[in-house]
DNA sequence: TGGTTAACTTGCTTATTGCAAGTGATCTGT
DNA sequence: ACAGATCACTTGCAATAAGCAAGTTAACCA
């Protein structure tokens, strides 16, 4: 998709999701903040997707302009800058939830964890806080030891 | 987003979620065929969103290929074919839910209707068992007087 | 049989992506 | 204090995809 620079400007609510959040980083860019612990820009050009260096600067210059995220200078360390998400942004994690529900039904090759999958049959809600109060408390990334 | 043709081939759920739907149309033809009772190429090209028609061919292609709609001839009009859901594509619809429930919080121009926002919040459940027995007798699209 | 409708194609222009190679502002070690 | 390494981006350019206008083919319709 392209990216979500432009609007198609109806209300229809498919459609702002859509304009806002409905290319293909933007919520790969979220699961690296949200699930996978991902804070900082250098960070997210090593995770495994390849995302090219232009489109990561860009795609989050667009989010956080959008209030999706929250870019802050990192105090330890100057020259580093530490993206987090804003509430706008975890309200994002319906949404990827349920494609996670849908790909372990239908990828064979899923990595979604059976756990989790159970989970989201049954307990979706519960699953939602715990995800949600994990984000609070600031993401579980590779600490120094 | 770039069209849907390109994997990323990881086993990531929110990875092939985006490969298989994640692009700036599929979900608004989903859109058309689950809520606006749209069912025919021609019914798509003179709906609201400006899709051009290379890349409406291009995707319902890809999402028949995917197995998320269905194409057959039209009995009445044989010239004509018409477009449905499966059920993997109708279960793109907690998905969408999720996506008008984000909007309708975020989108001041929203024009999610108030009563399915409620609903939303309160009886998920149920409105998506509504939506979806909806989807069994055929789309309630336009008859001719 | 001649015109119309429906569902696409084709060819071309414009917008995005993806890649490689910078750039400038911090750190870090000596 | 200085040299080299990090970090977060830019910039330039080739490859892809989207958008637009004008066909093309097959099936109705009078």
């Amino acid at each position: 998709m392209p990216s979500p620079g432009k609007k198609r400007a109806t209300g229809c609510p498919i459609a702002f999701a859509l304009d806002t959040f409905g290319d293909r980083w933007s919520l790969i860019i979220m699961r690296g903040l949200m699930i996978m612990g991902l804070k900082t820009y250098s960070e997210f050009l090593a995770a495994d997707e390849r995302i090219a260096t232009n489109v990561l600067a860009d795609r989050l210059a667009e989010m956080e302009a959008a209030g999706l995220i929250h870019k802050s200078r990192d105090p330890e360390n100057h020259r580093r800058y530490i993206y987090r998400v804003t509430e706008k942004g975890s309200d994002l994690l319906p949404i990827m939830l349920e494609m996670v529900r849908w790909s372990g039904k239908y990828d064979p090759n899923t990595t979604a964890p059976m756990p989790v999958l159970e989970r989201l049959d049954g307990d979706r809600d519960g699953l939602l806080v715990d995800l949600r109060s994990h984000l609070t408390w600031a993401p579980p990334a590779k600490a120094k030891p």
